[in-house]
DNA sequence: TCCTGTGAACTGGTTCACAGCA
DNA sequence: TGCTGTGAACCAGTTCACAGGA
């Protein structure tokens, strides 16, 4: 991992949230949302913690870092801890996306109806195909909720037109490269990579990638080893219904893998 | 991260791989096909890392925990390495998906052509849409090529016939922890969860949780927080073209963030 | 009493630097 | 000579355990 200069280690910099916190401060939000939702006002560390799937400590570091926004005896304001959290993490401005690349994926992702509650927009929408360029696109709850599929050759003009944020990249693995280059030539500084492929970035430009085939192969490899030596799985604390089979009824509490990191 | 009871830590078992190489033999196996087509027979460490997006170090301490397979002074034979990563990370046999959730999202992934060439088949797709059950779906060089949408309602039954090693899930985040829950009584161990919540699972199930939301968000604090002090993206050591953006012709080798971790 | 906030211990992971072999 | 393999140093991140405030 490699962000920014953004390391200012200044004399004067309070600014040092460390990366790991940073990737879990999204998760606190959205399981803050959910609770706001339930009208919940106040929660404990422990509550958030579980939440959020991660330890009530692990919580109460991470948000240390952000200030003392907790109550001791009592827990965190709901309300105030997503204001403190939003405002870490920006979402109290908003930002705008260009997806490059309109196969399937591109296209799913552009109809992700997330991206408004969570502070994003589509600004713009690129392919390489002449069979999709000049098409539109209808993008519910987005700001333009049309957009016109534009063609790869003018993806610096898009870029320097719409001044997105962050560039999503969900072309095939060949053509990746070629556009993160011009997406970075263009001034784009973060992007989320779809392609399974590595690109080779100048400083100061932040990438992070998502492979469905790298995940798939991560559990094939828990799942190959997941060695059944007829007490691994059936012998946990888990209730067992009859048939062998832990019972799906029940809250099912329990350690779960951490997300993405 | 927890993963089953798989620590087996008993005394004659050298089964103790670090979860972080795990997580990074995916992308090794990915370069080495990669360079494999290139028609290259032979890799140094640093060449593949370079690859890969990693250091030099790093890569030969991850091989170094499969066994002893590079020739020093030379580097590593690029089709004995594909072999003995693949056996690892299990891709020598095939593995079977089941994706529950057919929006836009889930329709992206069972389309996804890159399945077969990793190991992977969808076995099944699941929506609990009448709209959509029955509907059949073209599953380009997946082994059955059509696949018919099946009910939520069979679920159950559909995994304890599929057999699938892993489950996908693409649903709304409500119906998320009711689709787990099942395919979990129904004996699954291993689960993709690409819903916006967290999983709360018994012991011995692996979970591994994508979500663009979060992705974006931390694009997005990186974004926030890269003061551009004149000097954080320009005054790197990348040429510049004279438009005060970084060049985008040249190899713009650089450092880059982790893969997902 | 019950919770937060945090120093301190610990764990896992990364990088360095070099010994050893082709 | 040029590479791998790996102990040792280092660093980041997690968890513990408790002091201290509502």
């Amino acid at each position: 991992m490699q962000h920014t200069g953004a390391t200012a280690t200044g004399p004067g910099a309070p600014r040092a949230i460390p990366d790991a916190t940073i990737a879990r401060l999204p998760l606190y939000l959205r399981a803050l949302a959910a609770l706001a939702e339930q009208g919940l006002h106040t929660v404990s560390s422990g509550e958030l913690a579980d939440a959020s799937g991660v330890n009530p400590a692990q919580l109460r570091k991470d948000l240390s870092h952000l200030g003392s926004y907790g109550t001791r005896g009592v827990g965190y304001d709901v309300a105030t801890l997503r204001t403190r959290i939003g405002a870490q993490i920006g979402s109290t401005q908003q930002w705008s996306v260009v997806i490059v690349g309109m196969g399937n994926l591109g296209s799913a992702l552009a109809s992700y109806s997330g991206y408004a509650a969570r502070g994003f927009r589509v600004a713009a929408l690129v392919d390489a195909s002449d069979a999709l360029i000049g098409q539109q696109v209808r993008l519910e709850g987005n700001d333009p909720d049309v957009l016109t599929i534009q063609g790869d050759a003018d993806l610096a003009d898009v870029v320097r037109a719409a001044q997105p944020a962050i560039g999503i990249i969900t072309t095939p693995a060949e053509a990746a490269q070629g556009v993160c280059d011009r997406m970075v030539a263009a001034g784009l500084t973060s992007i989320l990579n779809f392609a399974p492929t590595v690109l080779q970035i100048p400083e100061g430009v932040v990438v992070r990638a998502v492979d469905l085939g790298q995940e798939l192969q991560i559990l094939a490899y828990h799942q190959q080893h997941a060695q059944i030596p007829a007490d691994a799985v059936v012998d946990t604390d888990q209730a067992t219904s009859g048939n062998g089979l832990p019972a799906a009824a029940e809250p099912a509490t329990g350690s779960r893998e951490e997300v993405l990191q």
